[in-house]
RNA sequence: GGCGGGGUAGCCAAGUGGUAAGGCAGGGCUCUGCAAAAGCCCCAUUUCGUCGGUUCGAUUCCGACCCUCGCCUCCA
């Protein structure tokens, strides 16, 4: 297969990416946590996991592509509570809202989607492996993981445990006096009253995972002991991956992963999203502005993915001209090609393009090479081009939006309210009857309802006007 | 305080020791009932945060400084 280079995080270079045992890539990504709808920036770290996906495929790879669902934690069984359902019942609803809204991003479904209380025996299994060699002890009825027992904690995140700033979190945890250490981070978690009905058996009686084990249990038991790629969101380093590392090497005695792959925050308004800033956006936000999901996909893939990315609307509606581009060069194309199909798989003139996402995912310089190939297609296209020639560069140009997971914007894929399609006939009509002031006056109608009417050569059509609210 | 990113045209965003990709926006023209769309063309040449240094030459290397963002045990 072709080369892949992705940065590292643990050694800060960027590496060739290699399947352990020469065979399919054992790619761990952590996952959401099921509690409410995902935002556009969880969503930045599982558009660039599923390119990362696409780009090893396209490169001749195979891959085992886990990513977990947190469905038991403090958030989701307190919204459980409020919601008044049961646990289960609540994090499926918002799983499933997940899977909906990462279909429509394109995200391809992952080898195994596993969930944390499918893996609860496991995670006790792991515990009691640590509370066995030492690395862990109990305290209240909660088992600890002592972090003084593993000299390399830190070391991904190179922060020394000493020089954490005193209370820099602000929330002192109700019972960290329980532990050794401040440091010290929590396997189990004792049944506490406001858990209710979520808790399960264990050798320290009744109590739940800790956040930081599931991971580290589902990534071992379904890829093996040592992993070849583990992603997830640029906040997780410390201190979720670094307790991963520190669960899984001291129980197992290897190395845990091979290859760390952070990707950065999005941010709003050049500040991390969140709810009391009120710049937190999810999908419908994205859909009630006229926009699709594709052009959202091809905003998150605008930066690069170990950048920050800063969001706005200007940024969607450059992402949906853009499209609207590409669909011209590609229906000339396809009009060209009259059909016929490329003798061979090559990338036509978007070589670059691909060379750029082989390169750590270099998605901005493969947007500028993308365009860059439309635009002297395009140009040559209409200068005369031979089908044969034009089924080639079609057939290129549909690799690379394929590994990029982003289509053309097409108008016809869109889906028009029989109301309007009723005034854009209405307006057709008094255009024949060159009735002006009625024509322009349905015109504006149709502004109204968020739609746009274009005249062409081979009559109107209807376009989703964008960045209306 | 510790650690780590950034500062490139109105906005987003590449890039290189030898003189600044691409997209959006904007401007001009063509087309059009008008407009939009589309097509053609233009759009950083005392300039790449600031100040020094190295160099024949730096936005690109070194140093200092300023600003900004993130992480420091809820966090994609």
């Amino acid at each position: 297969m072709e080369e892949v280079r992705l940065f590292d995080t643990a050694t800060r270079a960027v590496k060739p990416l290699t399947a352990g045992d020469g065979q399919g890539l054992k790619f761990y990504a952590c996952g959401p946590t099921v509690y409410g709808p995902a935002h556009i920036g969880n969503f930045r770290s599982f558009v660039v996991q599923d390119l990362l996906v696409r780009v090893w495929e396209a490169a001749g790879g195979k891959v085992k592509h886990v990513r977990n669902l947190t469905d038991v934690d403090d958030k989701t069984i307190k919204g459980a509570r409020e919601a008044k359902q049961k646990l289960g019942d609540f994090t499926q609803g918002w799983t499933d809202r997940f899977w909906k809204d990462g279909e429509a991003l394109g995200l391809k479904k992952p080898t195994k989607e596993p969930k944390a209380t499918e893996f609860i025996p496991k995670q006790i299994a792991l515990v009691e492996r640590l509370v066995k060699s030492g690395h862990a002890y109990e305290s209240g009825g909660s088992v600890y993981y002592r972090v003084k027992s593993f000299p390399n904690y830190g070391k991904l995140s190179r922060l020394d445990e000493r020089e954490l700033k005193e209370g820099a979190s602000g929330r002192a945890d109700a019972d960290e006096y329980a532990r050794e250490q401040v440091a010290d981070f929590v396997l189990w978690k004792g049944h506490k009253p406001e858990d209710g009905e979520v808790f399960w058996e264990s050798p320290w009686g009744k109590g739940r995972p800790g956040w930081h084990l599931e991971c580290s249990a589902m990534a071992m038991e379904i890829l093996g002991e040592t992993i070849d790629l583990h992603g997830g969101g640029a906040d997780l380093i410390f201190p979720h991956h670094e307790n991963e590392i520190a669960q899984s090497e001291a129980a197992s005695g290897k190395a845990f992963v091979r290859h760390w792959f952070h990707v950065s925050h999005l941010l709003v308004e050049n500040r991390k999203m969140s709810k009391s800033l009120g710049n937190l956006y999810t999908l419908e936000d994205v859909a009630k502005r006229g926009y699709e999901p594709a052009d959202l996909r091809l905003v998150l893939l605008a930066g690069h993915y170990r950048q920050p990315l800063n969001f706005s609307w200007d940024t969607m509606l450059a992402a949906r001209h853009g499209r609207e581009k590409l669909g011209r060069v590609h229906a000339g194309l396809v009009e060209t090609a009259a059909g016929r199909k490329s003798a061979r798989a090559g990338w036509g003139s978007f070589g670059p393009a691909w060379e750029a996402l082989r390169e750590d995912l270099e998605t901005p310089k493969a947007w500028g090479a993308l365009y860059t190939a439309a635009a002297e297609v395009d140009r040559k296209r209409r200068q005369g081009m031979k089908a044969e020639e034009a089924a080639e560069e079609l057939a290129g140009m549909d690799r690379i939006l394929g590994v990029l997971g982003v289509g053309p914007y097409f108008a016809k894929d869109v889906e028009i309210p029989p109301g309007v399609q009723k005034l854009a006939e209405a307006r057709e009509a008094a255009r024949k009857a060159k009735e002006w002031k009625e024509s322009d006056r349905l015109r504006d109608e149709l502004a109204k309802a968020g739609w746009e009417v274009r005249d062409g050569v081979g009559g109107w059509r209807l376009v989703r006007k964008a960045g209306v609210a």
